[in-house]
DNA sequence: TTAATATGTCAATAAGGCTGACATAATTTA
DNA sequence: TAAATTATGTCAGCCTTATTGACATATTAA
């Protein structure tokens, strides 16, 4: 697969840092759209997505766990969560060791909806992948978890090696 | 440098697609922060910026060239832009051609904002680039263009290659 | 002359963030 | 044990940014 190569000494030129930075955004804007049509049908939009999404990779997180890892405010994921409880989306359990806690679960009907999310992105995801090959992945990873926060690194290690 | 490869033959495994998806995610919410702060300073926000940023690579651009690259309605363009307008970071011009158009150029004060939230994202970008190495640099692009829709892949290298 | 195009505008609606204030139950600490 | 802290929830109000639909104007093309 020929690949156009970054200038090896000054690949830290303007024009490729602004490549960098437009892929980002036109990916990510078509990267979150098939999934947004879905939820658009039952009435939710992209944070239920994301609490059904972390809520399904990390059952038995706590409200303050899922706060940290989406860096919202409790009021904003307050409205979301209740309304993915109210719909039998997801279930709280209190905590066994500290009972202030709500301990979060994907119902049956929560986990199949998260399914249905996740298969449109997993199919553009692996279609890309496909197309670029391996190593293209392998440097893919790497350079989005540079662009994540110094300080968010380990938490995100954590949560994609999981 | 010591790189994790995904699976050569299995690579499309759940495991690695949920990565791929979750970093995207992580990536993109502390890359958007940097400026978002800036912009609120100003009583700006995130679409405001989208304009100013491809206004600034597309000078002389039409109201309709900017809603086919950033895909939204004229209605919710016509506000920021007239904000932006208002404010004196753009310009309109009526097209020497066709007059019915209003060709897009920033002023002195829009093109120094820019720079100042291009700053923040350039470093960011700059950083991850350097600790990950040209090629994985080049597998980023690769993976990234291929997430965008087919359909939009040559519009986006025609952008990213100007 | 008519139709289509580029743009703008008004109005209503919605999602999803935010801040601030306050409440409750449970746990930890002094 | 009493007081402070923590985990969570809730009410109220505000903002940005997106949507749809309808209509208006100027200009260009058929």
């Amino acid at each position: 697969m020929q690949r156009k190569l970054p200038h090896s000494n000054l690949y830290l030129r303007e024009e490729e840092l602004r490549r960098g930075i437009e892929l980002l955004y036109f990916a990510y804007r078509d990267f979150t759209k098939d999934p947004d049509d879905i939820l658009a049908q039952s009435g939710f939009g992209r944070a239920h997505h994301r609490v059904l999404y972390f809520v399904g990779r990390n059952p038995g997180t706590t409200v303050s766990g899922l706060l940290g890892l989406l860096r919202i405010t409790k009021q904003s994921l307050s409205r979301v969560l209740g309304q993915l409880v109210d719909e039998g989306y997801v279930e709280q359990k209190p905590g066994e060791v500290d009972r202030r806690q709500r301990l979060l679960y994907l119902t049956d009907k929560g986990e199949d909806f998260e399914k249905k999310l996740f298969a449109t992105q997993r199919n553009r995801v692996a279609e890309a992948y496909k197309k670029a090959g391996p190593e293209a992945v392998a440097g893919f990873w790497e350079v989005l978890l540079n662009i994540v926060d110094e300080d968010q690194r380990d938490t995100v290690l954590r949560q994609i090696e999981k």
